[in-house]
DNA sequence: GGTATTTGACCTCA
DNA sequence: TGAGGTCAAATACC
């Protein structure tokens, strides 16, 4: 029996071969960006057969309770700073599934001296947040940070004093509805214009509250299995020779699927005209981060995305392999010609 | 008119 | 005191 999580590691690798295949015209005079894909798959492919490897006969379906325990990422071989990141963001995980604690920040490689300064939050009362980290959509909008079906709002940018790039502060769309306090920063890595850190804090109670969207944003459980898989992705067990622990192709394609097949969540925005050229606010070229989506398109994304997610970590007993179900709109995405075109995070 | 982003000014804290 | 974080007026888009 094949752990589902490592043929879906195998099958994103493939992808982002075919990917690489695809654009390796376009990209034949850029070695480091070869280089850098190749280390995607490699990675991609390692962490599979690293969980191949460790796969438990009995054990088919590793993540079939959504909640591994570290015995499980251990067995899976496949226990990392982020794996660890995740794992105590899920045992922190109440009922609810809200972010107790994390911070990652300081668990990759160095991306600037102003990112290891505490945020202002922090400093008034330890304000628990977690990082992530990902590349930046390479065709289409590069600006927008990737998509994690939560709306939000952008209340400010800043220059960072030793940071080439200006950091973006946003905050929950429902910040005032619901009192809702996540925020979550974003930020270009210094050394890697193509990787954003997304930092959250706070938690969100939108979705909790009884006058809150019928349809909610997905629950923090989704989030932490997506969080997973993006772990899984961008940090197999590498040696930690990777200085980098960005997974730059490969590191949001979680966060891709919640795309589903439509074209993103700036053509459901108010921006929907400026799809594909809404931009960061730094370009500052008329465009607009659209980082937020309306919740008639987050009503398909999110149900999209818990039902992949669902079938990717609870398929469980069912025969019936549900990649079928996940990969056709993976292909669809693929095969949207990167689409990312028309993607606005 | 409603809602979003931009951006300079202001506030907070180490 | 200075850097980071937030506010809010101005502006843009639907």
């Amino acid at each position: 029996m094949v752990p589902q999580l490592a043929l879906y590691l195998i099958l994103n690798g493939c992808k982002l071969a075919r990917d690489l295949e695809a654009r390796l015209v376009d990209l034949g005079n850029q070695p480091e960006t070869l280089s850098k894909s190749c280390d995607d798959i490699i990675n991609i492919f390692t962490a599979a057969k690293q969980g191949l490897n460790n796969a438990h006969p009995q054990d088919p379906y590793l993540f079939t309770h959504g909640q591994p325990s570290q015995q499980e990422w251990l067995r899976y071989g496949v226990i990392t700073p982020a794996m660890d990141m995740v794992q105590s963001r899920t045992s922190n995980t109440s009922m609810g599934g809200e972010i107790q604690a994390m911070d990652a920040s300081g668990s990759g490689n160095a991306s600037s001296s102003s990112s290891q300064r505490s945020h202002r939050s922090s400093r008034k009362g330890g304000e628990e947040k977690f990082t992530i980290r990902g590349p930046a959509p390479q065709m289409g909008n590069t600006d927008v940070p990737p998509e994690d079906n939560y709306t939000w709002r952008k209340y400010g940018q800043k220059e960072i004093l030793g940071s080439r790039y200006p950091r973006a502060y946003y905050r929950c769309t429902h910040q005032k509805t619901y009192n809702c306090p996540a925020k979550k920063q974003v930020q270009r890595l210094d050394n890697d214009f193509n990787t954003f850190e997304v930092t959250y804090f706070g938690q969100h109670t939108c979705h909790m509250s009884s006058t809150a969207p019928s349809i909610a944003p997905p629950p923090p459980l989704v989030q932490d299995q997506m969080i997973m898989a993006q772990a899984m992705v961008s940090q197999p067990t590498l040696p930690p020779s990777s200085s980098s622990s960005v997974a730059p192709l490969g590191t949001w394609l979680s966060m891709e699927f919640s795309l589903g097949s439509g074209s993103g969540s700036s053509s459901g925005g108010r921006r929907g005209g400026d799809a594909g050229a809404s931009s960061s606010s730094t370009a500052a070229a008329g465009g607009r981060a659209t980082t937020g989506s309306r919740y008639g398109r987050d009503v398909v994304e999110y149900l999209a995305v818990a039902d992949m997610a669902d079938a990717m970590f609870n398929s469980g007993s069912s025969s019936n392999n549900s990649m079928d179900f996940i990969f056709p709109h993976v292909d669809d995405k693929w095969e949207a010609g990167g689409g990312g075109g028309d993607q606005d995070n």
